[in-house]
DNA sequence: TTACTCATTGAATCACTAG
DNA sequence: TCTAGTGATTCAATGAGTA
């Protein structure tokens, strides 16, 4: 989308369902069933996971608990969170977009079970994602290595659902031009970026740092696209979401989250939107057919195309195909054919001579791309 | 033990089982069944991942991608695989000491089913560790972060067993005298620790890095420990166990494997037992992305840099990229384009506004690094 | 002997559009 | 919804071969 676009967009309120870039106060569940079914882009959700039991959870079958049965109030505890990721799991996916992705980041205490139940219930699991802590706190009593990462799960709604963002290039250009990979190296959320209650002491237990949301919502989401949070706590997510020309939803329970959430993300300014632009890969590029270079006159037919190593020519024909002795059809097919091979790009394979060398004819695709900006195409 | 104690114990064949540092052939779950309860110290788990792959994938140079499609490797459904999980967690715990850990490795396709059913069967989770590799498989269509680990889930067999073996001293010592993290640094195994079958083909399609073992081994066993890997393998278990005095049990199915394991911890060459303090694990030079500088706070959205000679500026964007009017990627492909190269280290190419002279982005990389070795990166 | 190029490979749940 | 066609995509090591 262009900065213009985007500037229109954000100017039509009236376009904007009412509850965007707002908190919704309440129950996890109850609130999800209130939003319209794929309405959001990109879930994501930091889940408690030392949920205070309530009274009247009982035992499947009423039976007294056997005393040397040990592992009875265990197992109910689980079954417990279970049911709990369950419901709130299945509410998410809900209000999912169907080519829309979430993110649950978890520690081993949580993790497993919130895994185990998003494969459960149809999630495609895309990454396991391990944010590494550069300053961890250490362990106290010498008798467990340090725990120094928290781990995320990246998954679309369901294996067949291929169409997700995935911002694949950009990752890669700021990662120094290798692919991103599955461990991601942050700070913990300390010093003036994590929030404080009235007596100095920190408001919310397990506050997130503002890079790695950012790095979620630069890595899967566009700008413009909506980012629900269900678990909103001190607001992490709206506060990046809104820094980075995206929207957010919050879903939140306290009222004192609520209050510092909406203060904080109020004093958030967006960023300028051209620092918001993201590089794009040939993918996201016009497609050109190769017969429409021999339209436009730069490819004539008659002439011969080589590989990089003159081991094959081709000559190219007047309806766009090329032949290669009795093979013939697209630069595509004929380029795996010779090879030998199932697949083949024929605008990189296939070269034509220039000045006594050999130029790969996707140069002539680039040029032609460039008289289609022209022409408004 | 002293190594007095443990020459005694070794020349004492008759207090051995008869079991010990062998491999059992068979099904893992009646193999586990046939040994005593309460017989071994720590037990190593590879098992099957459950991979669930859709038709072949190719790399960019159209070479076909050898993945793991054992029949072994097939399960039905994933109640299919919760079923087998169970059986011989069960099974591995009957077996293991009241004081004894267990660790399990895998990826995201299995890991999230094996942590919860441990849970339910009431193993008590010390710590999950992340195998970062230094070297692993690339992500060939670019559409997911690239899978660069895997995940180890260590625990004591009950939450109340608090006598389990853990090495604190030894492994802070090999770790610079900090605590060891819970993300660990190894390269997958390759070269000639690589086991090749009569073709010079892999033998085993998942064999774990010896480095990798020991880890393990130097933090949760003590020597002369019995050790338990009912996914035998390959046997980097038992050749591990060997090396570094300790004792081991396989379980394994197939007699090609087998065969090959005796061999490998035959030509062993146990440790001088003076020596076993002292082993630490590889590291390796930690590499900085451009983006984490935006990550850190040290470098924001929207700076500009310049070359040294204040030729070109450029527009630091949100996401780590750079852009001068209409090019944009990452400092070094944007620095290279501005010149007309091929190529360009953006790192000394780049430089920001300080004090009003020009510094070189590799100064604030500097800085990022030496946040990073604190991290074990 | 050294330096360089080129081919190979590893636990992988790896497209998208037009008709 | 299905089919056919286009065309996008790789990092670190090892090891063989060559200059």
């Amino acid at each position: 989308m262009s900065a213009a676009a985007l500037l229109d967009r954000s100017a039509d309120v009236s376009a904007q369902p009412a509850w965007l870039n707002t908190i919704l106060k309440g129950d996890c569940v109850a609130s999800l069933d209130k939003l319209p079914e794929k309405s959001v882009d990109v879930i994501f959700a930091d889940p408690p996971y030392n949920l205070q039991l309530d009274g009247d959870l009982h035992r499947p079958d009423q039976s007294k608990v056997d005393a040397v049965d040990d592992h009875w109030d265990q197992f109910e505890s689980f079954a417990a969170y279970d049911a709990f990721t369950r419901a709130w799991l299945l509410a998410a996916r809900r209000v999912l977009k169907p080519n829309g992705t979430i993110w649950v980041i978890g520690s081993y205490h949580n993790i497993f079970r919130v895994g185990a139940t998003m494969q459960d219930l149809g999630f495609w699991i895309l990454n396991d994602v391990v944010w590494r802590k550069t300053n961890p706190m250490p362990n106290f009593r010498g008798r467990r290595f340090q725990n120094a990462h928290e781990t995320m799960i990246w998954a679309s709604r369901d294996q067949k659902a291929k169409g997700y963002t995935f911002n694949y290039e950009a990752m890669k250009a700021a990662n120094d031009d290798v692919q991103m990979r599955s461990d991601w190296l942050f700070p913990i959320c300390t010093g003036g970026e994590r929030l404080k209650d009235e007596n100095g002491e920190k408001l919310h237990p397990t506050q997130k740092p503002e890079a790695l949301l950012a790095r979620v919502m630069l890595a899967s989401t566009k700008p413009g696209d909506v980012i629900l949070d269900p678990f909103f706590g001190s607001g992490t997510t709206g506060a990046v979401a809104k820094r980075l020309g995206r929207n957010f939803v919050g879903i939140e329970r306290e009222q004192g989250y609520i209050d510092a959430a909406t203060a904080r993300i109020a004093s958030v300014t967006p960023m300028a939107s051209e620092d918001l632009a993201t590089i794009s890969g040939k993918r996201a590029e016009p497609r050109v057919a190769f017969v429409s270079l021999i339209d436009a006159g730069v490819m004539k037919p008659g002439t011969t195309l080589y590989d990089s190593r003159r081991r094959w020519a081709a000559r190219v024909r007047a309806d766009g195909t090329l032949a290669v002795g009795d093979i013939a059809g697209s630069i595509h097919r004929v380029g795996a054919q010779v090879q030998g091979f199932d697949a083949c790009n024929g605008w990189t394979f296939w070269h034509y001579e220039r000045n006594g060398g050999l130029t790969q004819i996707d140069e002539l695709r680039r040029i032609a791309r460039l008289g289609m900006e022209r022409a408004g195409a």
